[in-house]
DNA sequence: ATGCTATATTCGCTTAGGCGTATATGACTA
DNA sequence: TAGTCATATACGCCTAAGCGAATATAGCAT
C-alpha cells in the first residue's frame, strides 16, 4: 500500500523506531500487556505531554493501540499482522546492547527482560 | 554507544531505512555483491546527486562501504557486525510484499528476486 | 457547581533532512 | 593541456518533526 505522497506503512515504521523516546515506549510495551501513560512518564521520567506526543505518533503508524478506561488510557503493542511488522518488532530486542536506556527502562519497570517467551529475539 | 546529542547507531539505522530510496538501495546491494553509482542511477531512474546523497547518507550509518576503482565507486552492504545490524538487513526482506518499488527494481536490475541465500529472509 | 487527576492537543520555535540545481573533484583520454 | 565521464558536495528552499509551555478535554470526587 502506498500513499500519494509516495509513502508507505513501512517508511512509516522504520521513522517511528528512528527516535530514541518511542524506541523505549515499544520495548517497554514488548515486555507488558499493557501500560498507562502515567506508567511510562514514570519510567521514562519525561514530561507528560512528549510522552503522550510520541503515543500518537506510534498510533498514527499502527504500532500501539489505546484504551480508555475511566480517566486512564491503557496502551498495548497492535498485533502485528505481515511479515515485515513482526521482523521489525524483533529488531527492538536486539537493541538492548546498543542502547542503554532500553535496559535501565526494564529495570524501573520492575522486571526482568528477555523473558521466555522472548524466544524470537536476536 | 551513545552519543552527546542522545542519538546513536540504532536511531541513525533506523532512520536510515526510513527513507524509499535508501530502502530500495539496500534492497538492491542486498542482492548483489556490488554496484556502482550509475547502476544505481539506471534502476532507480534516479538524478545521480539524488542517488549519491543518499549513499553518503547510508555510509555515515555504516549500513554501505564505497570502494573506488577507477572513475568508478562500488558500493557494497558493511558486514553485519552486531545482532541488531543483522535482524534490521531481514527486515528489508520482509518489505517485498509492501513496497512495489522493490519487486521492480529487482525486475529492472534483471536477476530474480529472493535468491537461496535468502532463507533467513520472513 | 468546583476542583483534581489523567490525557491529548495546540503554539511557537528550532533543527534534520528531503529536493533540484549548480559546482567541485578526480580519473581517464586525446 | 583541454575535455569528458563518474562521482561527490555545496547552496538555497521547503517540509517533517522534535521540544517546552500552555491549554483543552474528560472522568471522577466532594
Amino acid at each position: 500500500m502506498t500513499t500519494s505522497t509516495g509513502t508507505s506503512r513501512v517508511d512509516m515504521i522504520f521513522r517511528a523506531f528512528s527516535d530514541r523516546t518511542r524506541l523505549r515506549i515499544m520495548n517497554l510495551l514488548r515486555h507488558r500487556e499493557e501500560l498507562c501513560v502515567c506508567d511510562l512518564v514514570r519510567v521514562l521520567s519525561m514530561p507528560q505531554a512528549k510522552v503522550s506526543r510520541h503515543l500518537a505518533y506510534l498510533r498514527r503508524a499502527g504500532l500501539v493501540e489505546a484504551d480508555r478506561r475511566g480517566q486512564w488510557a491503557y496502551y498495548r503493542l497492535s498485533r502485528a499482522e505481515g511479515a515485515f511488522h513482526r521482523k521489525v518488532l524483533e529488531c527492538v530486542g536486539c537493541c538492548f546492547d546498543d542502547v542503554p536506556e532500553l535496559q535501565r527502562d526494564m529495570k524501573k519497570l520492575g522486571r526482568a527482560c528477555c523473558p521466555a517467551d522472548d524466544a524470537g529475539c536476536c
